[in-house]
DNA sequence: GACTTGCTGTACCGATCGGTACAATCTCGG
DNA sequence: CCGAGATTGTACCGATCGGTACAGCAAGTC
């Protein structure tokens, strides 16, 4: 069994991964348990809703993780260049180059997409937004500006979903160098 | 209770709709069998080897439907526009624009990822492949077109992946088409 | 040292999991 | 019409599912 878990802050990263590596219908109590050490006693004392609440929860920090490091950064810089390059840094250290999935992206393929729709919905779309607001700032129009957002997100959980089957990172490594050109190439 | 099954050969696309719909741990043999129409007794007659191995008749299946649909034109055409323009028009009305996920994709994310890790690897290598020496036939070099092949599968997973996050399939149809464009660009 | 209060592990719940056993039924050559 | 073999539904298996109940324990407070 996992060390013991300080405080909650500790928690949710534990059991972000668990659901990370199993889905939400592979987590089990009983590997969420084993991955916290904690016994379902402590689980249901800090999660009142269960497995439903811990990833919801799981999601809304993760959502808050990348406002801060993210949406923001590109929401505030003035330098669109240096805007996409912090992003794709971001990404890239978040996603472990490519080793590391997605969250909400596995929820939005599993079964259980339905139950957190809106919250996977408000992340991809805020993402876009912030995105497409630092590219009009490079002079492009807003359909294209979209448009090149909506394909880097596209790249992103593409690139995280082949370099995962192929058991090849490199093709997420790759894929961001090419994504980056793309952000940031001349309007046709 | 949907119809029974006339015959093996409807068996398996109901039995790949319930895994693409609810991943390999989510699709339990109480909904294969609903969406079947078959008991269980007449499903472990089927597939002895019980869940993997339905999972494993279905990935063969689809494997096979790509290879002669897509790998083999890909492979045998001498004008590689043409290829291209007829792989992303059988990609569409596979994935039905958009609206249908990549069983190959959900395995590969789930925890069932490494018991079919040698067929999903197969499939998007051999896919890769193909793609690769078609572009190849454009005059384009080994290392530009295997990455711009790579490229092109990334564009389609994380298509899928996005469109059904958003909601919105019109994600996977600009993704496709913005594809089909960076595939036949002319060599930088 | 009694008492509350907050965590924690664990025994247990009904439901459902994947899988098995088997008897009933169907099919069809003879 | 019959019997062999294929096919089928269903009862059942042990295990595990998500979730609940509760007793035990640690830490203050007085």
């Amino acid at each position: 069994m996992a060390n013991p878990i300080s405080d909650r802050a500790d928690l949710l990263p534990r059991l972000a991964e668990v659901f990370r590596a199993h889905g939400y219908e592979g987590a089990t109590l009983a590997l969420i348990s084993q991955a916290t050490g904690l016994g379902k006693g402590s689980l249901y004392h800090c999660f009142p809703g269960g497995k439903a609440q811990m990833a919801a929860d799981v999601l809304a920090e993760i959502d808050g993780w990348f406002e801060v490091h993210i949406f923001v950064p590109l929401r505030q810089s003035d330098d669109p260049a240096r805007a996409v390059a912090t992003m794709v840094g971001a990404v890239d250290s978040y996603f472990h180059s490519g080793h590391r999935m997605c969250l909400v992206g596995v929820i939005a393929l599993g079964a259980s997409r339905d139950t957190f729709a809106v919250q996977v919905q408000d992340y991809f779309k805020r993402w876009n937004d912030a995105l497409a607001l630092t590219l009009r700032r490079s002079g492009l129009s807003a359909r294209v500006a979209r448009r090149r957002s909506t394909d880097a997100l596209v790249t992103i959980q593409g690139a995280l979903v082949l370099a995962r089957a192929l058991d090849d990172c490199s093709v997420f490594g790759q894929a961001m160098a090419d994504m980056t050109t793309r952000l940031l190439a001349k309007p046709a």
